[in-house]
DNA sequence: TTGAAAGCGCTAACAG
DNA sequence: CTGTTAGCGCTTTCAA
């Protein structure tokens, strides 16, 4: 493309004025209509094979690129969705996020991220931004010890999927992940592999995650016919050194200790099993340990390498794509969906293959 | 407001369509022109206190909510960014992206997450919806083995800052931790404690963090009159395998093994650690060990809890954002700059206060 | 102080 | 098959 600064008038003064090319700069070098111009770019409408390709050659030379914005504004559909997040946890929104990203990037939809902080002043601001914005739907996660707050009021109009995190309102949608299933899935492998005195090191009680995993612990021993030992179910924090001391508790001069040990996440089954091995107590052979989150940092550098339970996070993140996506296209959807966790099993258990 | 379906017709006309309302519904039912609406609610130009007041209150009663699109279309700022990461280190764009969010957010830009994964050709869509959305500004992070081919030439027009991840191109602006002094500081600190026999265990060669953590490394050994001692410098996996596995061969019926480790991140360092005290030996008091990264799972779950550099990255994301800003203003910078690491001292160096 | 009108860049009828 | 035109919702001159 080498034309003289004055051959191509329009092009230079729109790189004088350093602005992109719009579609009027397009169909004036190429000699037709500025509605011309936009059947061919959107290949719609009738016209001749010589007039579109014209058109597109002068695009690519230009450089030319659709302002969306403009396309929103006319048709009224961003082509966009905000998800909000709160960022206590992390490790957890992150693949969720990265999976509903990557599920509505396969529909051209991009993704306005917001994180609040738990902070309702600063979700408020973000969801005024989004709805500025004018997306077409809304994403909320993050898991939090209590039930969060509907916002379903304040955004009316446009549809909210929560994930990893459940709303109070009844016709919201909610994604979640099953940790009853989850734990029941945990502990039937280990009754499975003949340990009969189970007991259960958890998080804070507070969070509904605790209770339910309770629930499914309980329902799991029930099923087999093993009563619940008192004193094997445990609250504690969310850390490895809650792990460690619920083994001091439960090992140090205990006639019956536990000979398997179902944990409420990766960190609390580290300590643990760090606690056992200075303990001189064999993982596997005396205790079974079974985790939860899979959380592969955690699981592969124990040793042994933990046996531990999967959310599917991105599982979880790209249904989650998958039902926006729907809502958006019309679909009414509600209530809480438990989507099924996966027994991925290693040595910790001595279930291994 | 308990109006009756036909007082107030716009507003019903507005509901009934279920559509948000515009400044044209703004005006009409508070009975003046559309230019003075806009006036009114953006707080411009000169009108009488009354009339604004009115305006206002009737687009508060309305849930009257400015259509950024239409603005950003006029405006020609979008006043939002794109960025673009790679997944492969999610555990470091969080914080990241974060805190560069939260920066851009005090300034009302909204942030559109893109997840390249690596894959030019996804990136290359990404960029298009992105340039499409008449982002303001570009991001784009990621910690790479090698440095990333630039991407301005494709974006011309709009300021790019790549960080934690750095261009061939030399006029475009990177911001990176500043590998080389981390390291610095780690042996340094080291020293400081007496040790004269300090190992560094680190990841693969091909990373360039690693080659600049080893110039480091060397740096403070020779400023304090040490010699490197032959294959103390190990490069291996980042993993608590990788760890072990040096541990064992450094130490095993080695006549004189280190009395310190500096290791390249902190799963290394905790992969060390275990494996030390499998072996009986004391940390710190036979073996320091500093670690990279602080990542707080790691360090506080370790025992003794792992002394550690940090690398700042939610200073560095929002200096990100900062300087994003600054260049979306007009300025213009470019080059490398490196963001200075923080020792973080804890137990396994035995230098705790 | 307020209103009218010309766009921002694009699409979709509707004419020609 | 192609051109003209009326907006999408908003801001900003320029008149009144």
């Amino acid at each position: 493309m080498a034309a003289s600064d004055d051959s191509i008038p329009v092009e230079s003064a729109a790189r004088q004025r350093e602005a992109t090319p719009t579609i009027r700069d397009v169909a004036r070098l190429a000699e037709v209509s500025i509605g011309t111009a936009s059947k061919a770019l959107n290949d719609n409408g009738r016209l001749s094979a010589e007039t579109r390709q014209k058109v597109l050659r002068v695009a690519r030379e230009l450089g030319y690129r659709p302002n969306h914005l403009a396309q929103s504004l006319h048709r009224s559909k961003s082509m966009t969705v905000g998800i909000l997040t709160n960022d206590s946890f992390g490790r957890f929104s992150f693949p969720i996020v990265e999976a509903l990203e990557d599920r509505l990037a396969d529909q051209r939809i991009a993704v306005f991220m917001c994180n609040a902080t738990d902070d309702p002043e600063r979700e408020r601001r973000h969801l005024d931004q989004l709805l500025g914005k004018r997306i077409d739907g809304l994403v909320v996660t993050a898991r939090r010890s209590d039930k969060r707050g509907s916002i379903e009021a304040y955004v009316r109009g446009i549809p909210v999927i929560y994930v990893f995190a459940q709303a109070e309102d009844a016709d919201s949608l909610s994604l979640v992940p099953d940790d009853e299933g989850g734990a029941r899935l945990a502990v039937e492998h280990l009754i499975k592999l003949g340990r009969k005195r189970i007991a259960h090191l958890t998080g804070p009680a507070h969070f509904e995650a605790v209770a339910l995993r309770h629930r499914g612990y309980s329902a799991a021993l029930g099923a087999a016919g093993l009563a619940e030992i008192p004193g094997f179910f445990r609250n504690g924090r969310w850390s490895e050194a809650s792990g460690r001391e619920a083994v001091a508790e439960l090992f140090d001069g205990a006639a019956a200790p536990p000979d398997a040990l179902f944990c409420g996440n990766d960190m609390i089954a580290r300590g643990a099993l760090d606690a056992l091995r200075d303990r001189g107590i064999k993982v596997p052979e005396q205790v079974a340990i079974v985790g939860f989150d899979n959380w592969d940092v955690m699981v592969t550098g124990a040793q042994p390498p933990l046996t531990s339970i999967d959310m599917n996070l991105k599982a979880l993140g790209r249904e989650a794509g998958e039902r926006l996506i729907a809502m958006i296209g019309g679909e009414r959807m509600t209530g809480v969906r438990r989507l099924p966790c996966t027994l991925v099993v290693r040595q910790s258990s001595g279930g291994a293959a």
